[in-house]
DNA sequence: GTATGATTAAAACAAGTGTTTGACTTGGAA
DNA sequence: TTCCAAGTCAAACACTTGTTTTAATCATAC
């Protein structure tokens, strides 16, 4: 019984944090729906934080190594000019999507949780999840600078920053917005496939060479 | 003196809800912060809730007010075949990032909290943000579907989305990798700049017709 | 001057927080 | 059967939460 309380506890954590964000979710809310004694969060995981990062540690994990794993068979296919624009992000934002139908599990919570985590400022939370995401970053950035040698390093990581945003915010919002009709926008398949070939174009948008101001701007920053 | 409270807690609340957040601030944070009694958040505001109702209504008003008084000029300038992309893109993203060095105030903790609001999944803030939001959103989507017309409705209010996620996400995360060294992206005016070109390159994108599944896809979702 | 209404202050309120305790119940191994 | 570690449970822990109360203070009009 033991492995199936934690798990509940997994469950329910990642469906309520998704709902109303960690800081609102009281542990008696999640061993509530999870059917089990407070006690056994504490029992279990050894305290909230540690909870959360049980689930970080759950889902992204296998993401992040799959952006990676995906990264690296595009770059070891590709010539010497590298992988494609459009395969690159679709490597970036196709796991957490994916990871909504995969086998495991996940389900649309899910979705709307990686949006909360994305967006959650608090300190502890965001040391937690950027040690996680930091070497994708890194690789990712890496590999659309080579992809788009005419931008500088900076305007790249900036777009990069752009996409996950964009990710993010569909998914924490697309939920909310299907409501609205003919212009509903899409979700799932339709939105990932939507999201890349945006992104993908973001991406190789022209960087504009400092136009308000010509010269005071190319001044090293502090 | 009274005015002057009323102020130093919207200041300090703004800038304690954009660092940690709307549930993982307490009251005693915000009032010891802006040096004045605990009681007088709910003497001026009534409660929490409402304290961060005033907070929206402050700020985000006249942000509003400014991008469909833009978009009204935009219209009434352009022919018939309405304003350009870029355009419509920067009265969209442009005045919450001027409301940054703008004169009444703000400071680069607004554009933080700025992000945390869009991001917030808690219902109560959401549906007083929607509130604010809806009548913007329904203008532009339907400015940027005169600009593309080869775009179907439901397209242009995801790839809407899309870009408040990356001027959102911009807005929370740009401090925190403001840090990354000659990778650091840019912010401020640059990285307004960066985001109106990525976000009106993104959003002329081609429409993948159903790429991947070419016929089973064309049925109508329930 | 006093009276008056608005603002501030200290203290207390009940309810809820994450966490810990210690007794109780299990399921197998010896 | 006896034993023991693993797990569960109700209760309590100390503390923080948003809010309210009541008294003190303030500015200002009379």
């Amino acid at each position: 019984m033991a492995a199936a309380t934690k798990e509940r506890i997994l469950d329910a954590a990642e469906r309520l944090f998704a709902d109303s964000g960690f800081a609102a979710t009281s542990l008696r809310d999640i061993t509530g729906e999870a059917d089990v004694n407070v006690a056994s969060v504490n029992y279990h995981f050894g305290s909230k934080e540690a909870l959360l990062s049980a689930i970080l540690e759950r889902r992204f994990r296998p993401i992040n190594e799959q952006r990676i794993a995906l990264l690296d068979e595009l770059e070891s296919r590709a010539g010497q000019h590298g992988p494609a624009l459009e395969d690159i992000v679709a490597a970036l934002v196709g796991p957490p999507f994916h990871s909504w139908t995969g086998a495991g599990s996940g389900g649309p919570k899910f979705l709307k949780f990686i949006g909360q985590i994305h967006s959650q400022a608090d300190e502890e939370i965001r040391a937690a999840f950027v040690r996680q995401f930091d070497r994708v970053l890194t690789r990712f950035t890496a590999a659309f600078e080579r992809a788009l040698p005419d931008l500088d390093a900076g305007e790249v990581t900036t777009r990069v920053l752009f996409i996950v945003g964009a990710m993010a915010h569909a998914m924490t919002w697309g939920e909310q917005l299907a409501a609205r009709g003919p212009r509903a926008p899409r979700h799932s398949d339709r939105l990932l496939d939507s999201l890349i070939s945006f992104a993908a174009a973001g991406m190789a948008a022209p960087q504009l060479a400092a136009l308000h101001m010509p010269v005071a701007a190319e001044g090293g920053r502090p």
